[in-house]
DNA sequence: TTGAAAGCGGTACCAT
DNA sequence: ATGGTACCGCTTTCAA
């Protein structure tokens, strides 16, 4: 691999010299430049980032923290991050916490060794002293500590949007589902809803749910169905369970939406997909990402910043396991 | 950031004598390690990893290339690999290439001026110039290039497993769905099929199809029952596609699997949510991302190989989209 | 406009 | 058992 002082032999000049025309400062001669160049290219060379980084204690790498790449959800976000870094020449150092406290310090911990240029973490540990007493550059996504960088969505407007959905559709026992406790992310589309299921003239009832994953949902769903057989609305606190009450009440042969009506959030790809079509709240996670990354990128070029908590909006898919509110008498 | 010319002025030692304690090498007192342990921790001390990359020409970081992180197979392969990483301490850097050569390159050329350790590449250019004349240690995914250490799985087998499920299942008039022509791995499965189709007393039909895209997925589907509505039976070439042909034809009224049988291909988590859950081909994605990390592992540590090219066993998934064989008149 | 040289923060060889 | 120091490849003063 050809170094900075081989380009410097093969132009006849020296390293300075290189390294000027390599990153485009100071001056230098029209016709040596030429020269450097050529040399560069005959060599094949390209600059060594590792040294660079070194010496300007700062890489051209973004660390990313997620808590799990295999929840639908943040592969979308992953790449609205990565497509917007990538057009500045930024890469991304990329990990997964499963939400343990432990992992999320050992990518800390990495993300420091190596000298990101910042950090995008989607954590429930915004308030750790590592990232208060970070020297990197760090914008949240999902958590909104106060005062810091972060990119969230509204969480309590999407949660009343999916709660005016069922109601238009004249579901009258409804069952709320209430995500992990320890999501404030979840919570907040959980009071969004919860408010205006009080307000409105329906029955309904919560259930606690411990986590999102496939397999806890598939039980929540059973259990659903087994307290509260006459339930005509779901309102599920996130797509992955929506999907499994869906799937429970076809299997239970009820219709849907005619019988039950079932609104999901987040709108991961596959929703569309299923049958019926399912309804949810679609987070702009693409987007998402993207805002983040963008937030980031001028956190990093000290540009200046006009808002530093950014909230994207939410809005309402109606695909077929809701029912339309036109049909209302 | 406490560096180790700081811990050796703490300690009272010189550098060199850090360096021991921290790589755990050559002769240091028992006394002088306590002192110097000590200072590291007093100091919050922890190694520059640009530095030691810089001297070592080798970082902690592996390159991770996909083609879509988006494509709910990959995250289960990062996952993987990416667990396996970690137990040894490596991190990745991870991109995607949209299976576009420019960004393929791009992420290539970053991985070597990264000094990665080893790359793991899902790469539809396996024979590209960049790979062979690399430095660094690479693991094919999904491809098995001539020579090269690679981890596949054993898609001619699982082609073959897909028909035979379906024609066990008594359907007659079978839909057989071609994948990209530019996926060799897409090709496997279907050539595999084929010659079961080929050998049964079946109708059989084959339609080409583009991409694994939801959208073109769909009007594939919508395609396939206006050619061909007599179909009694389809073999996907992926979940994504079987998804929308069973989607498509729940939509037109049919019964699944009475009216029609479907089996797809991969099974991806959401998979086993549909209604009914889908029958299908299960490659271990998870465990193909941690054999690739551990022969790359081995590459890197020089350790003796038994085998270059691993191919991973697939199995039929049967769940509720494909009749039963004992059903058998 | 160009070059010499001092670092950036580690590692490892060579002395002692 | 410990220390001095050259070096990894690049950037950036400072002089010329």
């Amino acid at each position: 691999m050809a170094t900075i002082k081989d380009v410097a032999g093969a132009a006849g000049v020296s390293v300075a010299t290189v390294s000027r025309v390599l990153n485009d400062n100071g001056y230098v001669h029209e016709e040596t430049r030429t020269r450097v160049v050529a040399a560069m290219e005959k060599l094949n060379y390209y600059p060594n980032e590792v040294a660079r980084s070194l010496y300007k204690r700062e890489s051209r790498l973004i660390g990313l923290l997620l808590p799990d790449i295999t929840n639908p959800f943040f592969p979308q976000l992953a790449r609205g991050a990565e497509d917007e870094l990538n057009r500045e020449g930024y890469r991304l150092i990329f990990g997964n916490s499963d939400e343990e406290l432990k992992k999320e310090l050992e990518y800390l911990q990495t993300f420091k060794q190596n000298h990101v240029a910042g950090i995008i973490a989607a954590t429930n540990y915004p308030d750790l002293d590592e990232y208060s007493g970070m020297n990197h550059p760090v914008v949240f996504l999902d958590r909104t500590p106060e005062g810091a960088p972060s990119v969230s969505s509204d969480g309590h407007t999407g949660g009343k949007l999916a709660a005016e959905a069922i109601i238009h559709g004249r579901s009258k026992r409804i069952t709320l589902l209430r995500g992990p406790a320890h999501l404030p992310t979840a919570q907040d589309r959980f009071n969004g809803a919860l408010e205006v299921l009080q307000q409105a003239e329906v029955d309904f009832q919560v259930i606690e749910t411990a986590s999102f994953s496939f397999k806890d949902a598939q039980s929540m769903a059973k259990e659903l169905f087994a307290s509260y057989p006459e339930t005509d609305g779901v309102i599920a606190s996130n797509d992955i369970q929506a999907a499994a009450v869906l799937h429970e009440a076809l299997r239970r042969g009820k219709n849907v939406p005619e019988d039950i009506q079932i609104i999901g959030y987040d709108d991961i790809p596959q929703s569309e997909l299923l049958f019926p079509p399912l309804s949810t709240i679609k987070q702009p996670a693409y987007d998402m990402g993207k805002e983040a990354a963008k937030l980031l990128l001028r956190i990093i070029k000290k540009q200046p910043l006009t808002e530093t908590a950014i909230q994207m909006p939410v809005t309402y898919i109606g695909r077929k396991t809701t029912r339309k509110e036109d049909h209302d008498a």
